[in-house]
DNA sequence: TCATATCTCTGACTTTAGTCAGAGATCGCC
DNA sequence: GGCGATCTCTGACTAAAGTCAGAGATATGA
């Protein structure tokens, strides 16, 4: 059976029997719409606009929702000071009971599927399921080519930055965060993120060095998404990158503290080389690969 | 992180990433609940009792959605000759082209999820999904007590008895379906028997020998259900109904060749003892556990 | 400051989904 | 051959979900 089947199986199976939100959804009395949409607000709010895109509902749908809602007293719905066309929407104080309402039921419901099941078959599904959660995930993360000094890549830089400076023996200082960004742009570079629900979660850059050489740097996978072929994929976008702007070659240096980022290169088709460059003081192992 | 908390995790990125099926039936210039009960027809044909079990639907609303689908060309509902107050629903070729359609969107989109990952993710999510899909079945199985002449009860021990005759080296010759029947019948016994979509895939009795001693007999899962806790959960059912008759023991003999059951009922809490009977030809090792 | 774009809201719809009571045909059983 | 049970269908509904065009308020950039 292929992985196509398994899905499709599973997916039969899984909407067959767990709902476990739409159906906590019902028996509210209130629309499943309706109830949906109190759970998207969350108990810390939202934008309008946000909640339009998150739940892919028509303008005017959305705003009767909303009225609905704010009727039975559970938001409000008040202008974004910053820009007073947006709205934003926040849960009154009968809202937030309604939502653990909501949270509640759906909590049991899980807990109810779980029950027949002993610890060991729970760990197993546990296990399973987070598996399957994080490459699903994976699968879905959205890779795009951006400014390297857009809002997203630096968010992702820092991120980089602060763990390089909590795994090096000696800390790290990175560059002020502009500094050689402008080799990552067309036509000399690119710079690709990586990012779930609007969050960035993995980034990358390449730039060339030479006439037929693309140098890859500041490549980071968050934590939380590693061992799910995040890099392997970042890695293959980038080096297309690099064959776009026209090089036959990539090299890369990195540190060896980082070990499971030197293991992927080599299952990735680098090879160890002598240093081509001292311009990183922080670097001590040194691949390339040539691009087919 | 709790596991009903890793469910709700996993719901929340599947049911956003993952529509699978649901939105394989979008678009395709039928409504929904059409599309799905096309779907559930299947090449094959189905009995509107059964459809409108499987989809839960209001008699008065099935009638009118096959209505709308024979409009359309896409089936034929006609009497079944066996009982003519039922009816049986069947594709017609235009209707088999409906149904091809509505899988290639399903394959396409499962295939469409996996493609950004590597051989090794895929993998790597097939286990996983395979776990997790039997982990959620076995959860949900239904345990309850039939007659042991039942249909589902003699099915169970049909499959049962032809999986003893495949394993014991001299083959198994099964008593009489109804030999002995009596025994594991209220008030002197209990059979149970787990069903999966109205499938046995389980089955177990239990029988008083003495005053206070239940002796459990005939327990079987079948081969693909198993390493889901499905054998243990069936025997604590048999236990439990072991107390309802005022056992406070409970004995069964097995075969070594049935090594993974041994295992189970070494892990439920059962010791090897002494033979208790000579009945069962085919028994060589026999068991017992005190129940509190 | 004026044209243009963005965001939300309103009005006027249609379609889908679902419910309920009861009618009519057919079966199994005494 | 009559009675109750079973199965499907019809009529008459309601509620929920979704669509579309355009109005009105506010921001933005030339």
């Amino acid at each position: 059976m292929s992985t196509v089947d398994t899905i499709r199986r599973f997916n039969r199976s899984y909407t067959q029997r767990i709902g476990v939100l739409e159906e906590s959804f019902l028996g509210t009395g209130r629309p499943l719409g309706a109830s949906r949409l109190l759970f998207e607000v969350g108990p810390d709010g939202a934008a309008v606009r946000e909640l339009r895109e998150r739940l892919d509902l028509d303008s005017g749908y959305l705003t009767r929702l909303l009225a609905r809602l704010a009727d039975d007293g559970l938001i409000e719905v008040r202008p974004d000071p910053a820009d007073r066309r947006r709205r934003t929407v926040a849960l009154t104080a009968v809202g937030q009971n309604a939502y653990r309402e909501l949270d509640d039921r759906s909590e049991r419901k899980a807990r109810g599927l779980l029950e027949p099941l002993t610890e060991r078959q729970r760990a197993r599904l546990d296990e399973a399921l987070g598996t399957a959660d994080l490459l699903i995930r994976a699968a879905t993360v959205h890779l795009r080519v951006v400014d390297p000094v857009s809002g997203a890549a630096t968010t992702a830089l820092r991120e980089y930055y602060a763990e390089l400076d909590r795994r090096f023996p000696g800390g790290f200082v990175p560059d002020p965060p502009d500094r050689g960004a402008d080799r990552f742009r067309a036509p000399e570079g690119a710079f690709v993120v990586a990012t779930s629900d609007g969050v960035s979660v993995a980034c990358g850059g390449v730039r060339r060095i030479d006439e037929s050489t693309g140098e890859i740097k500041r490549m980071w996978v968050a934590s939380a998404w590693r061992g799910a072929g995040l890099g392997a994929r970042l890695l293959r976008r980038l080096e297309d990158e690099a064959r776009r702007l026209g090089c036959a070659r990539a090299v890369l240096d990195t540190n060896r503290v980082l070990a499971e980022a030197v293991a992927m290169y080599g299952r990735a088709g680098y090879r160890e080389i002598e240093p081509y460059s001292q311009d990183n003081p922080y670097a001590d192992a040194f691949f390339e690969k040539a691009l087919g």
